[in-house]
DNA sequence: AGCACGCCGACT
DNA sequence: GTCGGCGTGCTC
């Protein structure tokens, strides 16, 4: 019999726990345990059983106490989750605490809420029942009764009395009404059936429909407007009808409502939604839908991608090119790269939804390991916006905006269009900067400008957050000849505004949809044509739905082709296809219009001219001449220190270590100041890890991180090892 | 990450 | 004399 355990505990420790195990049934893997940890008790969950341990007997522990009867994580889950920390290099404790909801890890009981409900039951009428009733009681029995015996929840009945238990309490010892508790499980009725579909539709649906039951990755790849909702709705349908469960992904929690309202018109039966909006109790409550099996679909983020399914038969990552599907601190897992182990493990298709593919998916498409499912096609009438570059350059600008594209903006607006405005930058400027000796205020604590926000009359960080008034005069020399330099959408709108003063406006960035329901409300406004002229950033880029638009202008194109990042250039292509799909998705034409000073730009034209997969065929190619991802694999080691040279130092000796232990089968690059070294106040440095084998890099870096602790500096330094980076800084 | 131990400055 | 500053080390 063994009588030791393998517990993960939540520590940034490398590495499991080993304790005593005096239960007379073996320790199941997944069932949480409370367990000493060093002064502290705390939750940890079984690994295994084992037979000898390293540790000496004087440091071994006893296991206190088992929390769960049956295992809170699942096989399957708890060896997704193992492959993820090995994949990663993150500590399995650590990983397994993202996976968990907050309330299960602080050792809450992992069950369904019950629910109470209450209900009229048919009783012979007592005389004086009319009369001598109280008024509070007399009401709660008109109300149930005219439910006509069926439950009735709680908060109904609150509503009518705060006193309500207490006047309930006699009816119920009368047996006039009945107390039930049933499992809090949501169920949907759909109250709409879906259009036909198009051919490309119906293919896809097929293929999907006939990958059921088998591992199999589709890419869908479908132009804005062409319907992929569609596509996963129907899959979902097939896989309901078969009693399987769907996983559905999106990577902003603002599409989640979004996506849950359609799924609700459309979908009969469980839906659960998984994001951060949640709070711990209803995160509990859905999680356990979706572990027990109630729920039949799970609309998430990428945390979702851990929640334990045991019906599981069809998993959907939408907009799969979005780089918030990759954790970008912590546990940086990617959600969508997890998703294709996870399926491949239960034998189920996975559904990749996106305009605008990336480049890694891309690849896998051309060697074969996906199948493309295009939808060329636009839904209903609408036709593909017309895109045009418009050259700026000698041009007078008025705020930025050049006086052909006011000329355009105000034609579509006096033929009773709707105008998106779209530029990657909030605040009102980027920079403020003295007309006399030239200096910006720039961030105390980082290597960058501050950022105007004239509404609020505060200079800002937008790399750390911090904040002060805009100064009178300038911080170096004392002039009062300040510019604010540069363009943000704040300064986009005011100058909108300026040029149409009757028309209404909507600003959609972080800083005006930062309050509960703003965002809601601003989409709202823009979604219905109230709303004729909206800015805002890449938040609009996002799977919005304005059906009502009719020109999309894009003010910053250029920033995209320069960025410090050999991704810079994928995701300026994805951005403006994805910001261009805002238009004309309905009955009437749409057109696009880019700002550039680089109209003769190769990569620009062929995004403008052939579309994104032309530009991608291109981008494509210089990727893998430079042996760049998706043709090598790459790592990044992240450093910061609050003394500038210590970061360095200690990447210096990483370096070191790797170059020693990876026999040439690695490159290792640097170490480098990040992009920008000094952020919150700390010094940065990377160093960059590139090999053409994905199992060398993964070696180098299990055998690192057994060292990594103990290198000199690694105690003065925060350091962190990013997988698959998807942003270098 | 917590949490405690440990060894030096300004206070009741 | 002590309260508390955060450097260092450990967690089966």
């Amino acid at each position: 019999m063994n009588s030791l355990v393998q517990v993960a505990v939540k520590s940034p420790v490398y590495g499991l726990f080993d304790y005593r195990w005096s239960g007379p049934e073996p320790a199941l893997p997944g069932v949480r345990v409370t367990v000493p940890f060093g002064r502290r008790q705390v939750t940890g969950i079984v690994i295994g059983s084992i037979d000898s341990t390293e540790v000496p007997a004087g440091k071994l522990r006893s296991v206190r106490s088992v929390q769960d009867q049956t295992p809170v994580l699942p096989g399957d889950i708890l060896e997704l989750l193992k492959w993820a920390s090995r994949y990663y290099h993150y500590p399995l404790g650590e990983v397994l605490a993202a996976a968990l909801p907050v309330l299960l890890r602080k050792g809450h009981v992992a069950s369904i809420a019950e629910r109470e409900y209450f209900r009229w039951q048919p009783h012979e009428e007592e005389s004086g029942e009319g009369g001598r009733q109280a008024p509070v009681q007399k009401r709660l029995l008109d109300y149930l009764r005219q439910y006509d015996g069926r439950p009735v929840a709680v908060d109904e009945l609150r509503a009518i009395s705060p006193r309500w238990r207490a006047s309930l309490a006699p009816l119920v010892a009368r047996g006039w009404v009945v107390c039930d508790t049933a499992m809090e499980v949501p169920r949907n009725a759909a109250v709409e059936s879906g259009p036909p579909l198009s051919q490309e539709q119906r293919d896809a649906v097929t293929a999907v429909r006939g990958a059921l039951g088998s591992f199999a990755t589709f890419l869908l790849h479908g132009v804005t407007g062409s319907g992929k909702t569609e596509v996963y709705l129907r899959s979902i349908e097939e896989a309901s009808r078969r009693g399987l469960q769907s996983l559905v992904m999106v990577p902003e929690i603002s599409l989640t409502p979004q996506l849950m309202s359609r799924f609700k018109r459309r979908l009969s039966g469980c839906l659960v939604s998984l994001h951060s909006g949640l709070n711990d109790s209803e995160r509990l409550q859905n999680w356990m839908c979706a572990a027990e099996g109630h729920a039949d679909v799970v609309i998430g983020t990428r945390s979702s991608i851990f929640a334990p399914l045991p019906r599981l038969g069809l998993i959907i990552v939408d907009e799969e090119h979005d780089g918030s599907l990759k954790q970008q601190d912590g546990f940086r897992y990617h959600a969508r790269d997890l998703a294709l182990m996870r399926a491949r493990e239960r034998q189920c298709p996975v559904l990749l939804g996106t305009a605008t593919p990336s480049f890694e998916s891309l690849n896998n498409v051309r060697a074969g390991r996906f199948v493309e499912l295009p939808l060329t096609h636009r839904a209903g009438d609408a036709v593909p916006p017309g895109m045009g570059l418009m050259d700026i350059r000698r041009r007078k600008l008025i705020e930025g905006m050049s006086d052909r594209l006011f000329d355009a903006i105000r034609e579509h607006l006096d033929n009773a269009g709707q105008v998106l405005v779209f530029i990657n930058r909030r605040g009102y400027a980027p920079t403020l900067l003295c007309n006399d000796c030239g200096a910006a205020a720039d961030c105390r604590r980082c290597d960058a400008h501050m950022t105007v926000h004239a509404r609020l009359s505060r200079l800002r960080c937008h790399h750390c957050g911090a904040e002060r008034p805009i100064p009178c005069a300038c911080e170096s020399c004392g002039s009062v000849e300040l510019d604010r330099v540069g363009y943000g959408t704040e300064r986009i709108a005011d100058a909108l505004q300026a040029e149409f003063p009757d028309i209404d406006i909507a600003r959609i960035d972080r800083d005006s949809t930062r309050r509960k329901g703003a965002l809601e409300k601003q989409l709202d406004r823009a979604s219905s044509g109230q709303a004729r002229l909206v800015v805002g950033t890449q938040m609009l880029a996002k799977g919005h739905h304005f059906p009502h638009l009719t020109l999309v202008c894009i003010l910053d194109a250029d920033r995209g082709l320069f960025g410090t990042d050999f991704r810079s250039l994928e995701h300026m292509g994805q951005l403006i296809v994805q910001v261009a799909g805002r238009a004309g998705r309905e009955s009437r034409e749409g057109s696009v219009l880019i700002q550039t000073r680089n109209p003769d730009n190769p990569m620009l034209q062929t995004l403008v001219r052939e579309g994104y997969e032309a530009f991608a065929d291109i981008a494509m190619e210089d990727r893998r001449l430079a042996e760049l991802p998706p043709f090598s694999f790459m790592a990044l080691v992240r450093a910061e220190a609050s003394d500038g040279r210590e970061a360095h130092e200690f990447l210096k000796q990483v370096a070191r270590s790797l170059q020693e232990h990876s026999g040439g089968q690695l490159d290792v690059l640097g170490p480098a100041p990040a992009p920008m070294e000094r952020m919150g106040g700390r010094y940065r440095a990377q160093l960059l890890l590139q090999s053409d084998k994905r199992s060398s890099l993964n070696d180098s870096l299990s055998r690192l991180c057994v060292r990594i602790g103990d290198l000199p500096g690694a105690r003065r330094c925060r350091w962190s090892i990013d997988v698959d980076p998807v942003d270098l800084y």
